[in-house]
DNA sequence: TGTACATCAGTGAACGCGCGTTCACTGATGTAC
DNA sequence: TGTACATCAGTGAACGCGCGTTCACTGATGTAC
């Protein structure tokens, strides 16, 4: 695989007025990077500005830094995956309860196949600390909430669960993300089928 | 929290015959800055001769490259990892076998929060793609069997699984690895005890 | 309508830094005769 | 026993590189009068 990374033609600056565009562009920029570099270590502020086409420096009239370009394409992702995960729930018959879960959670884990150095990106650095009694917020959290709804509709269509639906949330969640990120670069493990049949035999555990 | 990492006395060079001793005391360093620097761009050969007290050239002796030194650091981190599974699962009665599992998990557990910043390298890159078919090997397949063992001597004991020992321990230290991993920053999540109470709800559910 | 000025999107060149790696070396300790 | 040489553990200085960031700038487009 080449390390090369294509580089834009030349690019025609935008017009008055749509300068907001220009911060698109580079996380745009900064996705491609970070899916044929895997690792945010080859997230670099000219190696952005060279796959966006531009000059380094122009990254700073949108981000302060390049942490808070990290920052920025991390939020970025996060709401890439919720939304897929939703997506992928709402596309199931709103009766079959536990089939609505089991898709948001292969949403989750083909999200974190086909981008794994975001997937990487958006776990490896968790929330900061929170306090103790404060609930957590965080965008981790945000995506779990998704599941403990998904499994509280289960109990309220009367599946029996062995857990609490935040219980089976956090299991489920956990375990997916546990065994994408274990075997990311297992070859034999980890083609889509094995992992989601895991993940649903997963799922089946909490159950009663 | 200081970013200063203790460098240590002018060191006095080993004896004739004893120069494999500078390799120990290279790991030894690069293993201290992991744990002080989390991540592996912390982990740089200048920096390790500095916490070492050696000139960087002086690491080549040892090890060819960066890549090299890392890579031995991870081995070498396996290895404790392992050794701290197998003596907390001996550590307890040999009749108790789910209380072995347990204790082995909650040793592995507690090694990912002692030392997240090893964790996080024995666990980022995982072993190199393995063709189909052939039974994958690496140190992270030898830690699972540990488990695997361990479930084995459950079912062997008559203590009912829902699925099979090697599934089971593949699920529980899933679990326990994404349970650390995905909330390793939250300081409310992640202390000891609701760590390993997790995780002792997580076997539990593998057993009917 | 012209024209001076303000604002915008974006740049080129330079800065200092820490990095991985190489190379010829130093000085102590062993060995052959 | 002496002495020449080999081997060892480890070093100092330099190399070229890519990085984050800054700063004064350029040229196009809008606005005030």
């Amino acid at each position: 695989m080449s390390k090369e990374v294509q580089v834009s033609a030349p690019r025609t600056r935008n017009r008055w007025g749509e300068g907001e565009r220009l911060r698109g562009e580079i996380l745009a920029a900064a996705s491609r990077l970070l899916s044929e570099l895997d690792g945010e270590d080859g997230l670099t502020i000219r190696g952005v500005a060279r796959v966006a086409g531009i000059a380094p420096a122009s990254i700073y009239q949108h981000f302060t830094d390049r942490a808070a370009l990290v920052a920025g394409l991390t939020e970025h992702e996060f709401v890439r995956l919720r939304v897929a995960m939703e997506a992928a729930g709402d596309r199931v018959d709103s009766g079959d309860v536990v089939g609505r879960v089991r898709a948001m959670l292969h949403a989750s884990c083909r999200f974190a196949m086909d981008n794994p150095g975001h997937y990487r990106l958006m776990t490896a650095n968790g929330p900061p600390g929170t306090a103790p009694g404060v609930r957590p917020a965080g965008p981790l959290v945000d995506v779990i909430d998704l599941l403990v709804a998904g499994f509280a509709r289960c109990a309220a269509a009367g599946v029996a669960l062995r857990v609490s639906p935040e219980r089976a949330a956090v299991i489920a969640f956990v375990g997916a993300h546990g065994r994408v990120a274990l075997f990311q670069d297992s070859a034999k493990h980890n083609d889509a089928d094995s992992v989601m049949s895991f993940v649903d035999e997963f799922v089946s555990l909490v159950f009663a």
